[in-house]
DNA sequence: GCTCTGCTCAGAGGA
C-alpha cells in the first residue's frame, strides 16, 4: 500500500537491534490525507493526529531531509502495531519519495549526481550556444529518425538544414557538420543492424515519461524491449559507462517501470567510440555498453532525487560539499567561483571577486524566490494531470476529452499525423501551434505522446514522433519561461554593466542627450517622447494611456534611431504587441526589419519578415546579423539565438505587462533601453502572487519620474467616455487630442442615426439595469439583454462588427456568444487590451451581494472602459453594483 | 476564486 501525507513534526533517528543485527531507522510523524488501506479521505480528529511512518535502512538518509510541512510518500509500505497504535513502515520493496509533487527533470538528477552545485549553475546561467551541444542534438535527432525507419543521408541533410540559423551563428558549414554526424551515425547504424537481426520491431524513439510516484520526468532517447537506451556523442574510453550516464538511464528505467514491467538493464551508446574501441579479436564495433540495473541503483536514484527536491523545498542553495566531485576537473569551476563570489555564497570551489552590493543581493534573492514560486506553480499544474479527473480537467479548460480517434498516418521522415474529432462546443486553452500531451485516455497513466496541434477545429490534427490513438489532449505545463526568467535575472545582476545597474537601483540619475529636432509636429507629448527615447543615454519611460498613439510614437522613434545608425531591438510580452509595432513601422513606410519567432506565433501579414531557422547557415546568419531592427517577444529574447545578438537600444512595448526579469530578457541585449506602457492597465500574468506582479516599468516610473513622459492626448474616445478613466486613473490629465475626437458620436458613421436609438442609448455612455440571475460566472439575463441591444443598434444602422462585448468571465463570454451574431467580438478584458471598437458593451455578471471584485482590480475596469470610440454601454444589476464604492461612482457617471 | 501569454519539449557536451 502507498502511504502519503504531510510531515507533522521532527524526524527521530534511532539505532535498533533486530533479528538481522543492528539497523538504523527514522520515525517520521506524518499527517495522512487518505487512509492508506481504503483510500478514503481521513476526516475528523484522526485528520489532525499524526501517524508514525518508519523508514528503515538507507531511507533514513531521505527521512533526514524532511522538515515539517513537506510532503512524503512511501510505496509498498506495511502496517505494524506498536503499543496499540497503528503505524506504517517501509519494506524491502518500498521507495520513499520526498515532495513527490515536485517533478524533477532527469537531466537535473544527472547533473546533481555530478555535483549539486552544477545543477544550480545550469539553472541560473543556462547553456549558451556552442557547437558540441548542437552537434550532439543533431546526432540524437538522426538517431531518432533512424529508429523511425528513415534513410540516413536524408535524415542528416534535413536535420542540418533545420538548424541553419544556429550553425550560421556558430560559423559551421553544412558539409563538415554532416561529415561529423555521419561518423557518429555509423556507430549507431552498425549497432542497429545487430539489434535488428534478433528483434525487428520492438523499438521506439523519444518518449516523454512522467512519474507521479517518483516525482520524476524526462524524455528517453529510445526504448528497446522495454529498456532504456541512452545515446552519448561524447568520449568515453573506459570499459564502464560513466556514472552520471548510468544514473540518467536508471531514471528512465524507473519511469518505465511505473507503467510497465520491471527493467533490469540499460544501454549506453557512445557513438564516438566506434573507431577507437574496435574489439581486436572479433573486429566488432562496440559503441554500446549494456549494464544491469539492480534495485540498489534505482533506490539510489530516488534518494538523489529526494536530496534535490528537499533542497528546492527549503529554498536552499547547494554548496557542492553535498557531493564528492573534484573541483579541479570541473568545466564549470570558474563560473562556479564567480557566481559564489558575486552572490557571496559558500561553495566547495571557493569564491572569486567582490560580492554584489547588499541591495542587489537582496533583490536577487527576492526575485530568485519569486521565480521559484512560479516554478512551483508549474509543478502544481503537472500534479493536476493525475490529481484531477478528466472531467475536472475539461471543466478547467485544461483538456479536451472524449475525442473520437479517426486515424494515424505516417508522414515523411518517420513522424505521424494523428486525427481526432471533437465536439463542436468543447473549449480549452489549447491553440493551434501548442505542444500538448496527446493520450489514449490518460496523459500520465495511459499511452501518451508530446504532440503539436496543427489544426484545431471540429477535426483536430496533430503531429507526433510516435503514433497514439488519441482521445484526449492536455495542456503541457512547461518550465521554459521560468527557466528563462531566472537566466535573465542572473544576466542582469551578475553580468550587468555597472552604470546600468546604478540606474536600475536609483543610485544614478539617467542622462539624456539634448535634441532640438522635431519628430512629431502636432503633439508635444509624443514629440517629447521620441526625443527622450532617441536621446536617452540610459533609459526612457513612455507612459501611454489608452488611445494616445504609443505604437505610432514608438515607430517614429525607431525610424529616428535607425537614421542615426543604431541597431534596434523591438520587444513586448505578447506576439500580438510585437506584430502591432511592426505594423506601425510598415504604415510609416519602414520595412527593414526581421521578426524572430515561431510560425504559429507570428501574425499572417508579418510572416514574410519572419526569420526562418532552417536553410543555408551563411544566408540565415546574414539575414539576422544585417537586420538593423529585430523584433521578438521577450521570451524569445531569452533564447540561445537571441542571446548572441547585441543592440544599441531595446524598445519594449506593453512593458507594464512584463515582470521585472521578463523585461531584463530584452534589455540585457542592448546598451540603452526605452520602456513603453501603462501601469494603469493590465499587470503581468503570473501564477504566484509575489514580486513578479510589479513590472520594472512601474518600479522605474517611481524611481526615475524625470526619465518619463506621459502621452496625454487620446485619439480614440468621445469626451464623455474618457472622462471617468481620465479622472480615476490619470489625474484628469488625459484629454481628447482634437475637438473632432472629443465630439465623435455614432452619427459620424455612415448610415447610422442616433435618433433611431431609444432615448437612453443616445448618450455616448449609458447604463442598462438588468436584475441578474443568480449564477456565479454567467448571467443569461444580461446575455439576452446584450443580444437585444445589438439588434437595437443594428436597427439604427450600425453594423454588428462594430460592436465589441467585454465580460469578466470566460463562461459569460461563451454565454453571450451564444446569443449574439458571430460578427460581434465577445471576449474577456485581457484579450481586448490593445484594441478598440466603435461601440463597447460591458457585461458585469453581478447580482445579489457582490462577492469580491468583478473585474479583479481597477486596472481591468480601466481597460474595459477605454475600448470604445463612440459609445459605451454598461449592463448590470444596479442594486448589486451599488454595494461597491468604485462601481457606485461608475454608475453615477454612466447615468449622469 | 477569476482573469491570462509565453515557449519547440528536454536535453544536447566539454576532458
Amino acid at each position: 500500500m502507498n502511504v502519503r501525507g504531510t510531515v507533522a513534526g521532527d524526524v527521530a533517528v534511532k539505532t535498533v537491534t533486530t533479528s538481522y543485527g543492528e539497523s538504523e531507522l527514522a520515525e517520521v510523524p506524518v499527517r495522512l490525507e487518505r487512509d492508506p488501506e481504503t483510500g478514503e479521505p481521513i476526516a475528523g480528529d484522526d485528520a489532525t493526529a499524526p501517524t508514525t511512518v518508519t523508514c528503515w535502512g538507507k531511507w533514513v538518509e531521505s527521512a533526514q531531509l524532511l522538515e515539517p510541512g513537506m510532503e512524503l510518500s512511501v510505496t509498498e509500505a506495511e502496517t505494524d502495531e506498536y503499543r496499540g497504535e497503528v503505524r506504517y513502515s517501509t519494506t524491502s520493496d518500498s521507495y520513499v519519495v520526498v515532495e513527490p509533487g515536485f517533478l524533477v527533470n532527469v537531466t537535473a538528477i544527472r547533473s546533481w549526481v555530478e555535483c549539486p552545485r552544477l545543477y544550480y549553475l545550469n539553472k541560473l546561467s543556462g547553456v549558451p550556444l556552442n557547437y558540441p551541444v548542437v552537434k550532439g542534438t543533431l546526432v540524437h535527432e538522426v538517431f531518432g529518425d533512424l529508429l523511425r525507419g528513415r534513410a540516413l543521408e536524408e535524415a542528416i541533410e534535413e536535420r542540418i538544414d533545420e538548424r541553419g540559423l544556429e550553425l550560421g551563428l556558430l560559423g559551421e558549414s553544412p558539409d563538415s557538420v554532416a561529415e561529423e554526424v555521419r561518423q557518429n551515425a555509423a556507430a549507431i547504424e552498425g549497432w542497429l543492424e545487430q539489434g535488428r537481426l534478433t528483434d525487428e520491431d520492438d523499438w521506439r524513439s523519444e518518449q516523454l515519461l512522467i512519474s507521479e510516484t517518483f516525482g520524476i520526468r524526462g524524455r528517453a532517447d529510445a526504448i528497446r524491449r522495454g529498456a532504456p537506451v541512452e545515446l552519448k556523442t561524447g568520449k568515453n574510453l573506459r570499459k564502464e559507462p560513466r556514472f552520471k550516464d548510468k544514473i540518467q538511464a536508471a531514471c528512465y528505467a524507473l519511469l518505465l517501470e511505473e507503467n510497465g514491467d520491471p527493467v533490469d538493464t540499460g544501454t549506453l551508446l557512445y557513438t564516438k567510440n566506434s573507431a577507437l574501441d574496435r574489439n581486436e579479436e572479433t573486429g566488432d564495433l562496440t559503441p554500446a555498453k549494456d549494464f544491469s540495473m539492480g534495485n540498489g541503483l534505482l533506490k539510489y536514484v530516488v534518494r538523489v532525487r529526494n536530496e534535490l527536491a528537499a533542497m528546492e523545498a527549503r529554498g536552499a542553495v547547494p554548496t557542492g560539499n553535498e557531493g564528492n566531485a573534484k573541483c579541479e576537473y570541473c568545466f564549470e569551476r570558474d563560473t562556479c567561483m564567480v557566481v559564489s563570489g558575486r552572490l557571496d555564497q559558500e561553495s566547495k570551489a571557493g569564491q572569486i571577486g567582490q560580492p554584489l552590493p547588499e541591495e542587489e543581493l537582496e533583490h536577487f534573492e527576492r526575485f530568485y524566490r519569486a521565480i521559484e514560486e512560479e516554478r512551483a506553480e508549474v509543478h502544481r499544474e503537472y500534479a493536476k494531470l493525475w490529481e484531477q479527473t478528466a472531467e475536472e480537467r475539461a471543466d478547467d479548460d485544461r483538456a479536451l476529452i472524449d475525442l473520437e480517434f479517426l486515424e494515424k498516418r505516417p508522414l515523411e521522415g518517420g513522424r505521424w499525423e494523428l486525427r481526432a474529432r471533437k465536439e463542436g462546443a468543447a473549449t480549452s486553452k489549447l491553440r493551434e501551434g501548442d505542444l500538448v500531451l496527446a493520450s489514449d485516455g490518460h496523459p500520465v497513466r495511459g499511452n501518451s505522446e508530446l504532440a503539436r496541434i496543427e489544426v484545431l477545429d471540429e477535426e483536430v490534427v496533430l503531429t507526433a514522433d510516435e503514433p497514439v490513438e488519441v482521445t484526449r489532449l492536455d495542456v503541457y505545463p512547461s518550465e521554459l519561461t521560468t527557466d528563462r526568467l531566472l537566466v535573465a535575472l542572473h544576466d542582469a545582476l551578475l553580468k550587468g554593466e555597472g552604470r546600468r545597474k546604478d540606474v536600475l537601483f536609483g543610485r544614478v540619475e539617467p542622462e539624456f542627450e539634448d535634441l532640438d529636432e522635431t519628430f512629431i509636429d502636432n503633439n508635444d507629448a509624443q514629440n517629447e517622447a521620441v526625443r527622450m527615447a532617441v536621446g536617452a543615454r540610459d533609459l526612457a519611460l513612455i507612459h501611454g494611456p489608452p488611445g494616445t498613439g504609443k505604437t505610432y510614437t514608438i515607430a517614429r522613434a525607431v525610424r529616428a534611431m535607425v537614421e542615426r545608425g543604431e541597431r534596434v531591438l523591438l520587444s513586448a510580452f505578447t506576439n500580438r504587441a510585437v506584430d502591432n509595432l511592426l505594423e506601425a513601422l510598415l504604415e510609416q513606410g519602414f520595412s527593414d526589419f526581421v521578426r524572430v519567432g515561431t510560425e504559429s506565433g507570428v501574425r499572417r501579414d508579418i510572416q514574410p519578415y519572419r526569420l526562418e531557422r532552417s536553410g543555408d547557415p551563411e544566408e540565415r546568419l546574414e539575414e539576422l546579423q544585417d537586420a538593423q531592427v529585430v523584433a521578438a517577444t521577450t521570451a524569445t529574447c531569452g533564447s540561445r539565438v537571441m542571446k548572441e545578438q547585441v543592440f544599441d537600444v531595446a524598445l519594449v512595448d506593453e512593458a507594464a505587462q512584463l515582470t521585472e526579469p521578463g523585461t531584463y530578457a530584452a534589455i540585457n541585449l542592448a546598451s540603452r533601453f526605452v520602456l513603453v506602457g501603462d501601469h494603469q492597465q493590465l499587470p503581468p500574468v503570473v501564477r504566484a502572487e509575489n514580486e513578479l506582479s510589479t513590472s520594472l516599468f512601474e518600479r522605474l516610473v517611481d524611481v526615475h519620474p524625470e526619465a518619463g513622459v506621459m502621452l496625454d492626448r487620446q485619439y480614440r474616445m468621445n469626451q464623455r467616455i474618457q472622462a471617468f478613466a481620465s479622472s480615476a486613473f490619470y489625474d484628469g490629465e488625459l484629454r481628447p487630442a482634437t475637438p473632432a475626437v472629443a465630439s465623435r458620436t455614432l452619427d459620424d458613421l455612415e448610415g447610422v442615426s442616433r435618433d433611431a436609438l431609444p432615448e437612453h442609448l443616445r448618450d455616448p455612455v449609458s447604463f442598462v439595469d438588468v436584475p441578474g440571475d443568480d449564477e456565479r460566472y454567467t448571467d443569461t439575463e444580461e446575455a439576452k439583454t446584450i443580444a437585444e441591444l445589438i439588434e437595437t443598434y443594428e436597427a439604427a444602422g450600425l453594423d454588428p462588427s462594430n460592436v465589441g462585448v467585454i465580460a469578466p468571465f470566460r463562461a459569460q463570454v461563451s454565454e453571450i456568444s451564444r446569443h449574439v451574431p458571430n460578427s460581434v467580438a465577445v471576449d474577456t478584458v485581457d484579450r481586448f487590451q490593445g484594441s478598440s471598437e466603435e461601440v463597447i458593451v460591458v457585461s458585469f455578471v453581478a447580482s445579489g451581494e457582490l462577492e469580491g471584485p468583478i473585474f479583479e482590480d481597477h486596472r481591468r475596469i480601466n481597460v474595459a472602459l477605454t475600448r470604445p470610440k463612440r459609445a459605451l454601454v454598461l449592463v448590470g444589476d444596479a442594486a448589486a453594483l451599488e454595494g461597491d464604492s468604485v462601481y457606485r461612482e461608475l454608475l453615477e457617471w454612466a447615468q449622469a
